[in-house]
DNA sequence: GAGACCATGCAACAGAAGTGCATTTAATGG
DNA sequence: CCATTAAATGCACTTCTGTTGCATGGTCTC
């Protein structure tokens, strides 16, 4: 058993061969993806497969969904401190407007915000859009 | 010449019928509204009309788009202190999960956010999800 | 090995976004 | 006031993402 094998396994995860395939195809980048990315990456990946995968993932914690304002659903690994399953000490997301490429940065979390009365907020969602370090290197 | 009239043509927007019962329609509404909104709203409308129109209507100023999560772009009128256009002191959007509306909260910025290095912000974008103030009330 | 359960593949649909082109409407100049 | 021009609208159509239903295949358990 594999070291991606045991980490599904231990999310309750059949370990199937796409599904590895998968997990180390966004493990090996270090941007959030979307699924027409991981389609465009194996040629015999079947849309659905994907779509489904991606679902039992962020349903077991695997991975969380990303909305960086392209109305494109894009995907990440959670990572330590990621904390995406509870409602607190969320992180935020970095959208690249040059490369379009979007990226976690787990060390820093959305402040809190004091809303008006009535509100009650459950979940938040921050974007900053800009040119990442990459980009702006060049 | 009417009100809205005279704020279309300030914003150098020809003030046609079609245009002016949209800017009345998103005015008598105090939460984003999506293009389906607005075609539901008038029988005798073209999807394609309102799709230019909001377009055009943010090229000049007059509202803002919204990402509020739910992969559908929404639309509000800018207000005074909205400052879309300026990238500094961005309002943040509220997003009711219970009655599915969005709502602008203009007083409350989204604060400052320091990143790392090498990444340069442009636009800020910070939607709270969770049960509005008329929901809560229920 | 049989049965059950889950994953995958295939087909199809829904909804939103966007484009091209023809036609109507409105503004402008003579 | 009419003709010219430019802009706005309407219609048809395409693309892309997301989503579901159903049949098939693979895997695990008893």
């Amino acid at each position: 058993m594999t070291e991606v094998e045991r980490t599904l396994d231990n999310k309750s995860v059949r370990p199937t061969a796409m599904r590895i395939l998968i997990y180390k195809f966004m493990a090996s980048k270090n941007t959030a993806v979307a699924l027409t990315d991981i389609e465009n990456a194996f040629e015999k990946a079947e849309r659905t497969t994907l779509y489904r995968t991606l679902k039992t993932f962020e349903e077991k914690g695997i991975v969380h969904q990303i909305d960086d304002g392209t109305n494109i659903s894009k995907f990440a690994l959670c990572q330590p401190g990621c904390n995406c399953e509870i409602d607190q000490d969320l992180h935020l997301h970095f959208h690249c407007s040059h490369c379009d490429k979007t990226v976690c940065l787990t060390e820093h979390k959305i402040p809190h915000i004091n809303l008006p009365h009535g509100y009650i907020a459950e979940d938040a969602n921050l974007v900053i859009k800009g040119v990442c370090d990459s980009c702006s290197a060049h």
